[in-house]
DNA sequence: CGCTTACCGGTAAGCGCTTACCGGATTATG
DNA sequence: CATAATCCGGTAAGCGCTTACCGGTAAGCG
């Protein structure tokens, strides 16, 4: 029966394989070489039982011989549980990459920090990027979901309702400002952040007058980062400078774009640009130094997330610093936490570090 | 017998999951609510067949009810194509991380193109890192086989022995300065960028004394780059700086280290500064600049891969621009094309291109 | 009306692995 | 020596899905 089972599954392979031919090695040839059956050949790999000495050597042996490297599927099935997390986040369209590389640099790290939390338990990250203009989302994500045991989402991926829905297939962490009912969501401490960066440029250095490039408006982030900057500055007394002009969108070329508009008019520049985020700043910078105004003598400008390009800025970016690898590592933690012992967080908030360089005025 | 064995999964489920209990969510549910069999759903789901439209309607109305999401391990297994590319690459120490951040940002890119190419075709790309201390490398890279169709390996992941018994369990393309045996490779076209960058430098620019800060001396792409360094510079009559003083390891600290160890000693230094990869020339121009040497008046530098950094280094840096998003684009195709089809091209050469900037001297 | 063909959907087997359960052999104890 | 306990490994069932094969029904034709 066994024999019979073993021959018909590699007719099934050729019949099914919509590609190409699949390996035919299987733990039956493990088994069969090493003259035990497949429950000791299965014992021996994943330490369950009490093999005898013999039996391993034989099982190992045949195991090195032929190559054997067991079939994640098949394991997955048949442990409930696939040791991957899915890992999901917005990338641009392939047209704008060269403009906007920095602001996937972002998530590239957060998903470094995921990558090495999980090898720690033992997992793998499934990743699927999502351009702009990409269609059926959901389904793609669904697909993910499938294939992972969790899922970790950047912000900005689903809609709160489809999070909540996705959140009954597998558990979900957001890396979001505001959580979504049914998922986990793990952020940085946008207000403490914010607050320390505003009082660094008008307390210690004293500028009188300042402004704030804003990033999505429909973003909780840019909301948390907006309500503080505005707060914190009218407590010192500064003067800020609002109005639709200065609406931009966490782009380089939105940051850029501010900018340009308000040289070409005949508006007053602040003595301070905070930008929602350093992409927002690159522009911002750029769009500056291209109109003959210096930074920080004239225009201070400081970023949020202190991406691998902000010290490298001339002059480097004062900023706020993202605990972005602890961000990643937090959210398969807490992911983990919940498919492990049935329960997450729901809600972890991370702290994040002015960084002070160049271009606030300090020496 | 159906109801029998429905029910005992349900038991088998508590009894298995080593974690949290799976969600019981099958395709059982689905054909029960809608009142067919489990083959019908599956046709609906996947195209297959000639449901009648009443018959499809009522599948997908429980799918969505019920929330289904098909188990990519169960459909992976049955179908014998699980739709995912295993990606695996060098990361640094965690305790690295700050200091050799851009390093990894060329990979990133480069998976950036794996995901876009593998989208296309369905795929989802499966990445684990490996740190340089790590140990049990191979069975990790194992492990990501064993849950991937094939695997795609950056440079410096295994010994070409391992990649070549690997590539006996699943295709595996390398992105390597030299081919494996059993595996295909994806390479950029070193000499010719290396030639066009050292032609600029003594040709364009004239300068008469020139020297190769060199990757590391085990890397294919560093011989590469070094042979053309040397071939075109004493073509040109340049003099070469060579000695052990000029060998980097690919790395910021390392080009540093070279650019230190010359200051500190009474060498002299070259005209042109040539390194091996834009991170050396990065630890390079920092070198220089702390020691007050003028970027490009006095000294000039350039790099090699044009990672998003580099444009905004000051001055900014004249490079070659591997064309990382292609690079992994191409790695991925020519293993879908393996899988697809059985073959695939053993070896894709892509171009480069010079980048100037202003590092080498042009305004 | 009887036969042939096309359409549709249900049943059962299997993908590759894990492991509960049971039985045989060996060891320990009274 | 008889009984109990322990050790070890084989058998069979099942994880959730896909689909070949077969049978029932309806339509078409002579």
């Amino acid at each position: 029966m066994e024999l019979t089972g073993h021959m018909a599954q590699s007719q099934k392979s050729n019949r099914t394989s919509k590609t190409a031919p699949k390996a035919a090695l299987t733990i039956y040839d493990v088994a069969s070489q090493a003259g035990v059956s497949i429950a000791s050949v299965s014992r021996v790999l994943n330490g369950q039982g009490s093999p005898r000495a013999g039996t391993r050597e034989r099982v190992m042996q045949a195991v090195a011989e032929l190559g054997f490297v067991p079939d994640g599927a098949a394991r997955a099935l048949s442990n409930g549980l696939k040791e991957v997390v899915g890992v999901v986040f917005r990338r641009g369209d392939e047209t704008r990459f060269q403009d906007e590389d920095e602001s996937l640099l972002f998530m590239d790290v957060i998903n470094r920090g995921i990558d090495v939390a999980a090898q720690r338990r033992g997992f793998d990250v499934l990743i699927s990027s999502v351009g702009f203009s990409d269609e059926n989302v959901t389904s793609r994500i669904e697909a993910v979901a499938g294939k992972a045991d969790g899922l970790i989402l950047h912000d900005r991926m689903l809609s709160a309702g489809s999070i909540t829905r996705l959140s009954g297939v597998v558990p979900v962490v957001t890396l979001a400002g505001s959580p979504s009912r049914g998922a986990m969501n793990v952020r940085c401490d946008n207000e403490a952040g914010m607050r320390a960066l505003v009082r660094h440029l008008v307390v210690d250095h004293g500028y009188r007058t300042i402004a704030y490039v804003a990033g999505r408006s429909d973003s909780p982030d840019n909301r948390a980062r907006a309500r503080v900057f505005e707060a914190e500055a009218r407590a010192a007394g500064a003067e800020i400078y609002t109005g639709p002009e200065w609406q931009g969108d966490y782009s380089a070329a939105g940051g850029a774009r501010v900018v340009t508009g308000l040289v070409d008019t005949p508006r007053r520049l602040p003595r301070a640009i905070v930008c929602a985020n350093d992409q927002t700043a690159l522009g911002v910078m750029h769009a500056l130094a291209r109109n003959g105004i210096k930074i920080p003598d004239t225009v201070a400008v400081t970023g949020f997330d202190d991406v691998p390009v902000a010290r490298h800025l001339h002059p480097p970016l004062t900023t706020v610093r993202q605990p972005m690898l602890e961000l990643g590592a937090t959210a398969f933690d807490v992911l983990y936490s919940r498919i492990s012992v049935g329960k997450g967080e729901p809600e972890v908030v991370l702290p994040v570090q002015l960084i002070v360089r160049q271009s606030c005025g300090c020496p």
